[in-house]
DNA sequence: CTAGTTGCAAATTGTTTGCTATGTA
DNA sequence: TACATAGCAAACAATTTGCAACTAG
């Protein structure tokens, strides 16, 4: 794919290049959709076993300088990763702890009221939204 | 007030106390606005100097579990708490990391959405939007 | 006396930094 | 040679846990 050749071409005016590494790292947020660094470390282990947890985290600092991932805070513990391209909205239950998603579109309407009334620009797809969900509202 | 009163009833009926400690950290939140577990503590200790960083931990935990305060992840450091009432939610800027505030009315409509739609209760004032600040779009 | 509570120290977890060795242009 | 990078260990920050001492009912 020519987004393969134009990363590393971006890559290489920086002096930087595409290792293995941070190829298996990419590789591994692509794949995994929403993984804290942990998860994507061993996710790459699972490849390359001597890949250290520094270097993802380094790798994951990169790719996100890049507008390749981008992380978000869903509920308490470490933010988890996924690749740019990944849109849709967050619906945390701070009960169970779980995960559902939504379209960003359900968001078009609030998202021009605060463009209009604040002049806020809202990012739909570094968003979540805690609340409780059905499960848990009805057990 | 009989806010207080009930509160220790409430307390008692699980053979818990409203110590001292714990009603310096109330107090912190309430004043503190939004405050990190450390801000915290250090207000406390302005009053009581010898209680510990733990035990506010513990109060908070405590507090959030008696719905007396929440705490919420604006974006990537510590978690803020705030108390309950406290009804707002945040519009957070990624570029320049400020933070307003907007009505949670704004969201009523996405509430009734998600709650129709996906059975998801969402609780607008647990909540911090991300996206671009005024300022920082013109800038 | 009994059970909840505190403070302290130590353990954990998540993340970053310093440094050396290595690999590539 | 020069420079980016990887790996490792150690530092760090935020939070939690184990436990002995204390305190109110």
């Amino acid at each position: 794919m020519s987004d393969q050749v134009s990363l590393r071409s971006t890559l290489h005016q920086r002096g930087m290049r595409m290792t293995p590494q941070r190829q298996l790292v990419l590789d591994a947020v692509r794949e995994l959709g929403h993984a804290t660094p942990e998860q994507v470390c061993r996710k790459v282990q699972g490849t390359a076993s001597t890949v250290n947890i520094t270097t993802v985290y380094r790798a994951l600092d990169l790719l996100e300088e890049l507008g390749l991932v981008r992380h978000t805070h869903l509920g308490h513990g470490a933010p988890t990763y996924s690749v740019e391209e990944h849109e849709h909205v967050h619906l945390a239950c701070h009960r169970c702890g779980g995960i559902d998603e939504v379209s960003t579109e359900l968001l078009d309407d609030l998202a021009r009221l605060l463009l209009e009334q604040r002049g806020f620009a809202l990012d739909a797809t570094h968003l979540a939204l805690s609340g409780t969900c059905r499960n848990c509202r009805e057990g």
